[in-house]
DNA sequence: ACTGGCACTCGTTACAGTCGAGTGCCAGTA
DNA sequence: TACTGGCACTCGACTGTAACGAGTGCCAGT
């Protein structure tokens, strides 16, 4: 079965209506509203085919239509193009951003930013290591058989991990280990750092090689690590908004879900290439988010990607708006750390 | 008006069995579930007089009675004895923090315990830098007018923060730089941080004097600004459990103070030494928690503070179990602080 | 292929009545 | 004087009934 031009027109008719007003849509109200130049039976003709197809359903028996998930992914498909944003939010991200120091500055504004332009939950992920290549490394010695590992991406993102030596180590050795590190590792992208330290470990001299080796295994944990990915997040107070009527009662679940790291990184995290990616509901797979949705894109200087950022929201979400601003926002952040 | 032991008694009665049922009590309820003695008429007299003196109300007529702010201030101060941890719990905390690698682990892992055992919201202010000393400093060049000023405090804080130089700076400088503010700065508590910085730029040579005071303020915005205070937060998705009858109604306000760091910092990190101090609804100074209660500590090695930490939730929480918790918490933190 | 009309469904609201937990008060008792 | 038993009263929670109306599906007519 395939759906003729009106039909998709009163599917995105009700979408727009719903999320506007939160509330079921009837086929009267449907056609005062919009231009649609049929009357209502028509139009609960039309209703009663895309009910069938999945794309609509009745909370119950006599009440208007509220679109499904798979009707929202159609029309985030097909029925909708970007809203342009408007220059005052252009400018709000532009003066947001602007005043940024560091990196964490930048996540901080930016997932600030993020949740108040949506009003929706924000989440941003730090530049990945995986992504990004080694700008400096500094050894400092904490104690005798201490010393603090600090690591600089070149993405300005900075990682520290305390090193417990297997025997005192003198400051001339950690003078050569640092030489070392460095000489090795500076400006390579940290997926060659397996290699590369292990290459260390072996032109070093015999005595020096216990030291170096727990170093060693120190840094792989900071360079590679999966769970070393980071994010920050802004905007909780948005899911108490919609009365809570969003999200099926209980927001118990997605909070708990937006406390764990792994689940944000798993939804943001995973981006390709200039895509921007929406999930509704179902498609979700997290159980706790299956009454969300989530819109997430990649970002980074130029067209390269170092890091994902999305929105978390509840399905009956303004999507074209959302993808516009998540995407802006997006591409801002990718410029301020290309000058970077 | 001076309330016999036998008030004091009812109220406790009340207190507990509000805080187990979350639903008013009647009298009756009252004289079977505790020992009193009494019959339940007596009872009511004795209600009728604490409901008349503020510590109790009724949600309407004709139904139990429930604590106000002030019986629960009442209870907290005269009536509960700190229930001491179980077995379990110890345990729990102390498997809980061993595994910790760094700082920021000791402080997430400590927040999430915290969350875990308290079933509540948990706050964790980072060490602060107000109260710590230079360990290290560091300058990494990034460009030939940027340098990343690293900073690693005696509690295993480490703060980095982006120099942006007026002039190219070529690497001997830096690390003149480098050298100068490490000898001069190394060791000292913070709080001394201005004058000695002052005494840094005047003491350079007048052509590096420039460089030297950018640094100079940079370092002062990193070491001394209040700004710089952090937390951790863990377990908002406890407040979405008392079926929303806690908290009157709406999430929404606790989430926004929730989601402002000022605000946190404020709610926890104004500690005395060895207090353990309670808020408990209207007592809150931040308005959108006037239905919340707080308890928080000071945390940190020996006797000494250097930061805060607590918990917040519904004004009907177990009190006696909450403090005993949070200040166990906030003792294990402090020795394991003192290992390092 | 669309439309107007009509019977039907069912959630919402309003109202009345009952139930019962809990109270305040008072007279009676140790 | 302090406590108790008894009793009338209050008022929210629950139940049942009725009216309402938004919205639907269907069908005959254009």
């Amino acid at each position: 079965m395939t759906l003729d031009d009106r039909k998709l027109e009163v599917l995105r008719a009700i979408v727009e209506d719903y999320v506007a007003t939160q509330e079921p849509v009837g086929s009267k109200a449907l056609v005062e509203r919009h231009q649609l130049g049929v009357s209502p039976a028509t139009v609960r003709n039309d209703m009663a085919v895309l009910e069938e197809e999945g794309y609509i359903k009745q909370p119950h028996t006599s009440a208007g239509r509220v679109p499904t998930d798979r009707g929202y992914r159609l029309f985030v498909d097909r029925l909708s193009r970007v809203k342009p944003l408007s220059p005052a939010e252009r400018r709000a991200i532009e003066r947001f951003l602007l005043g940024a120091v560091d990196l964490n500055d930048v996540v901080h504004r930016t997932v600030r930013l993020l949740a108040q332009l949506t009003r929706q939950v924000a989440v941003v992920q730090y530049p990945s290591l995986n992504r990004s290549s080694v700008r400096h490394l500094e050894l400092v010695p904490i104690s005798t058989t201490r010393i603090m590992l600090v690591m600089i991406a070149d993405t300005g993102r900075v990682e520290q991990r305390l090193v417990e030596m297997p025997a005192p180590v003198p400051d001339d050795d950690v003078a050569d280990l640092r030489r070392r590190v460095n000489d090795k590792l500076v400006g390579k992208p940290m997926i060659e750092a397996p290699a590369l330290v292990q290459a260390l470990v072996e032109e070093v001299a015999p005595l020096r090689r216990p030291a170096m080796s727990v170093l060693a295994s120190v840094l792989l944990e900071t360079l590679v690590e999966p769970h070393e990915e980071r994010v920050a997040l802004a905007g909780t107070a948005n899911l108490a908004r919609g009365g809570l009527l969003d999200f099926k009662g209980s927001l118990r679940p997605i909070l708990e879900a937006l406390e764990e790291e792994v689940i944000l990184i798993k939804l943001i995290g995973e981006v390709e290439p200039s895509m921007t990616r929406v999930r509704i509901g179902d498609e979700n797979e997290i159980d706790n988010l299956r009454s969300a949705s989530v819109v997430s894109t990649g970002y980074g200087p130029g067209s390269t990607i170092v890091g994902g950022l999305g929105v978390l929201g509840p399905t009956r979400m303004d999507y074209p708006g959302t993808i516009a601003t998540v995407r802006a926002v997006a591409r801002y952040v990718g410029e301020l750390l290309a000058q970077n």
